[in-house]
DNA sequence: AATAGCGGCAACCGCTACCTG
DNA sequence: ACAGGTAGCGGTTGCCGCTAT
């Protein structure tokens, strides 16, 4: 017996791998795999598929119930709203779509996944990078991490009860600190921006806070301008190519940003 | 009308984290 | 502490339908 065929049969579910349904489910197993869940609840994926009868492995049988069969799924479109929360999480957290779906109920992870890379990630293609400007962000990532570090410490040091308002302010700030090379090329001032986008939300506050949520809501408002959006994404995409670790100094602050989205949801 | 190209999405794959004995 | 099994995650692939030529 080859290496192959053994590691075939020892995969999940214990079972030989050859005779497994692959691809698209039909409605009857879609029927079994429900109604065996309906009678027992989901986990146990391994013996799931033997229980219901389906010649599926249990990884197929979990993925298609969570992405597809669970009842508290939401169908349809994602919303602007949505797209807001996940453009927002995004530029925080990077590819860690299961964290995003968390803040978004009857989404997936896999339907975020999706959606980021067919709606978003060719936005980044639009307008690309040059060296220059890749130096002049890598140059602030730099600066930008040493502060965080400087700032984490200073933070430390502060009582509980202020400490999340103080890294949300901190963290907002680093991002828009990566993005203010684009300044000139967006209205500044509350009153600028009031007067492009008068139903954009603008939080609490600073004058770079403000220049931000312009940023980030005025994607889907009402003032149509590719220019603008492009470089907004050109800008987010790059906080997630070049600053993986935004991600990661971000992590500290995550109840901070539960705080900050609970507001839409 | 035919077809090439593209976008959207479901599903698979490989890896890692977690759990349990 | 360790090993094996299970669950979950992110990246990738392939199919299908739509659109432009």
């Amino acid at each position: 017996m080859s290496w192959g065929v053994m590691a075939g049969q020892l995969a999940w579910g214990g079972l030989i791998e050859e005779g497994w349904r692959k691809g698209p489910w039909t409605a009857e197993e879609d029927r079994l795999l429900i109604e065996h869940v309906r009678l027992h609840g989901d986990g146990r994926w391994s013996s799931v598929a033997r229980l219901a009868g389906l010649k599926r492995n249990g990884k197929s049988c979990r993925l298609r119930w969570v992405n597809y069969l669970r009842p508290d799924l939401k169908r349809g479109q994602i919303t602007p709203h949505e797209e807001s929360i996940i453009v927002e999480l995004h530029a925080r957290w990077g590819n860690r779509w299961s964290t995003i779906a968390r803040s978004l109920p009857g989404r997936t992870d896999n339907e975020i996944k999706n959606y980021w890379r067919t709606h978003f990630k060719k936005k980044a293609k639009l307008s690309p990078d040059n060296s220059d400007k890749a130096r002049t962000r890598l140059l602030k990532r730099q600066q930008f991490q040493q502060q965080q570090q400087q700032q984490l410490q200073r933070l430390q040091q502060q009582t509980q009860h202020q400490q999340p308002l103080q890294i949300n302010q901190l963290d907002m700030r680093k991002i828009v600190s990566l993005l203010d090379e684009n300044e000139d090329k967006a209205p500044s001032t509350p009153q600028m921006r009031q007067e492009m986008a008068p139903n954009a939300i603008y939080p609490n506050t600073t004058e770079e806070h403000g220049f931000l949520y312009y940023n980030m809501f005025n994607v889907n408002a009402s003032v149509p301008e590719a220019s603008n959006e492009d470089i907004l994404w050109d800008g987010l995409w790059n906080l997630d190519d070049l600053h993986g670790n935004v991600g990661v100094a971000c992590e500290t602050s995550k109840a901070s940003m539960q705080n900050l989205v609970a507001p839409f949801c």
